[in-house]
DNA sequence: TTGAAAGCGCTACCAC
DNA sequence: GTGGTAGCGCTTTCAA
């Protein structure tokens, strides 16, 4: 099971052994198979955790997400999982359930291994977390940061605003002007500024009524806030969602209550999700590239000359408006000045 | 950053350091937090690596899935996250995709740390598994396997024969004798079970004529294999999918064929992910319990005396038909012989 | 080319 | 109650 034993069986020193297996080249043939064999016969295992100590890091990177079972996380992490694999490298999970501080102590443990880097794609992460993470001079990837210190972190930033307003403006061209958005709870920087941009575009329309509800971070959630929205006596002639998931929920509720989509109520979801494709009708959303993100994560935490182009950039991600079948113009009933064509 | 540090600056020895950060209670009152305090002002984080390396075993479990990006393993994985959180655990994931070459190496790789357990929900998985599973002496739990050695490992069987059993049986009582089956690429054991519940039932209805077709686990590979069995000219009156996942593709082709769900084709799912529930119809599926298996792995891997009911054993789990809207009984025009009400 | 030995940071055992 | 110290399994000088 240990080296020590190895290299007793095969009649060298245990630093001869540990040479046959990290640089083969210094051991002369008879020795070497003598080794290999040996440590065949005995399904030698290194001890990562002894590689680690002595070595100072480890093939291992940390993952902080916020809702695994959201398939918008749940596709980073199998993209990251991707190239983590082809790389030899494993990955430590932690999912937060967007509660702060779960964020916290799991940059905590994370802190306390000796990982080649930190990916953390966690909407709550905020500028105290980045702080923590710069000082530890490890490599790290943030989603979602809007902070400006330029370190060994390397930031994604997305233009959620911008992309919110265009699918603003989008339903606003549609003749809307009741919109409703549905939220998360407990959503803190990156999912704000998906509400805010709603927010600060809806009101810069003249004549438009909006409301905002909350939910959980599931189909569940969106179907509650969207109950809870028309419960309140405000009826959308269309509804954002802050995310395919909770759309997918809200897009439910629309229909038990009676409204088809997109005939009484036009829908727009954010991530496009692979599954958001396959409701009916199809999802108009904003797709932000998951497989990209994860990707990009990856490879500014290992410095892999082929494809590393850098640690402590900062990469911009353009979000972009997909159309489908779940937005229309609005009814003439619905809304008596816009015209219905 | 290591605790000689911290002991020095508090004027103690390691040991007393090491005290006071495992067994408090054998510290004094002035010394403990003179240690405390240095520990805080110089960020002490003890290294894992070396924790483990000289305890033997980490609170670190190892996760072995099929596909993250399907809900059925990320809720699996949900679910042993939090219990894992709770109980101060790690997790270290690796995800197959399927291919039996890629659990070998992950198990390869996790068999070298000192994980507290491992955990495999991986439809890939062989009795050759197990076995070095079994092999490794460490506790050990396995979502589906149908072996019968019985030693630190932990089974989680389910009867997903029969439950495709009373699926099909289901069908056949509305009326249908011509069925689909969408199945898997790849797929070993435990989606050769639902296969071949299908498969073995569908035989013993004399005069019920099937089809198999297989794609990706994803909802494009429904579509895909649910259109090449459309392309090869055989259409069902009914289809039943591997997974939920895939269902949703194929309800997606369905309706692209022209095909109105129930109405004209009826479709049976397995999972029963959250999102069928949305979909629209809403999807006939079968119910698998994936919270419950992940905290049920979790629970068997530590020996929690709270929670723990003793490992090595074999739980049992039934899947149970969920009937929802995307069955019906057959249209009198697409079944000659038999009556619609 | 190979071996001896010094740690990596920590826990636990044995003295004091 | 506290300190000294022997490793855990491995990599890596430094000599031979």
């Amino acid at each position: 099971m240990t080296l020590r034993e190895v290299a007793q069986q095969a009649g060298v020193s245990i630093a001869t052994a540990s040479r046959v297996m990290n640089t083969p080249d210094m051991v002369r043939e008879p020795t070497r198979s003598r080794v290999l064999e040996a440590a065949k016969a005995l399904k030698y295992r290194p001890n990562r955790h002894a590689q680690s100590l002595v070595g100072g890091v480890s093939r291992v990177i940390g993952v902080i997400v916020s809702n695994v079972a959201n398939p918008f996380f749940a596709d980073i992490l199998q993209a990251l999982e991707r190239r983590a694999t082809e790389h030899d490298y494993e990955l430590v999970l932690e999912s937060t359930d967007y509660r702060p501080a779960r964020l916290e102590a799991a940059l905590n443990r994370m802190l306390g291994r000796r990982l080649a880097g930190i990916a953390v794609a966690a909407s709550e992460a905020d500028a105290q977390v980045i702080e923590r993470l710069a000082a530890a001079e490890r490599p790290a990837a943030i989603l979602d940061d809007s902070s400006a210190s330029d370190d060994s972190v390397t930031r994604i930033a997305m233009r959620y605003d911008d992309a919110m307003r265009r699918a603003v403006e989008y339903l606003h061209s549609l003749g809307h002007r009741k919109m409703g958005f549905v939220s998360h709870h407990g959503s803190l920087d990156p999912l704000r500024e998906r509400e805010s941009g709603f927010e600060t575009t809806v009101r810069s329309f003249p004549g438009v009524e909006y409301s905002v509800a909350a939910g959980s971070d599931s189909p569940d959630g969106g179907r509650q806030a969207l109950r809870s929205m028309l419960d309140s006596g405000f009826k959308p002639t269309a509804v954002l969602a802050v995310n395919d998931f909770m759309a997918v929920g809200a897009l439910r509720e629309l229909r038990k209550a009676g409204l088809e989509v997109p005939r009484d109520v036009s829908l727009i979801g954010f991530d496009n999700i692979e599954l958001s494709e396959y409701l009916t009708p199809a999802l108009t959303t904003v797709n932000v590239p998951r497989r990209r993100i994860g990707e990009i994560m990856f490879d500014a935490l290992i410095n892999d000359p082929k494809t590393n182009e850098g640690i402590g950039r900062r990469i911009q991600l353009e979000p972009e408006l997909v159309l489908r079948d779940s937005t229309a113009v609005v009814r003439q009933s619905a809304k008596k000045r816009a015209g219905a064509r």
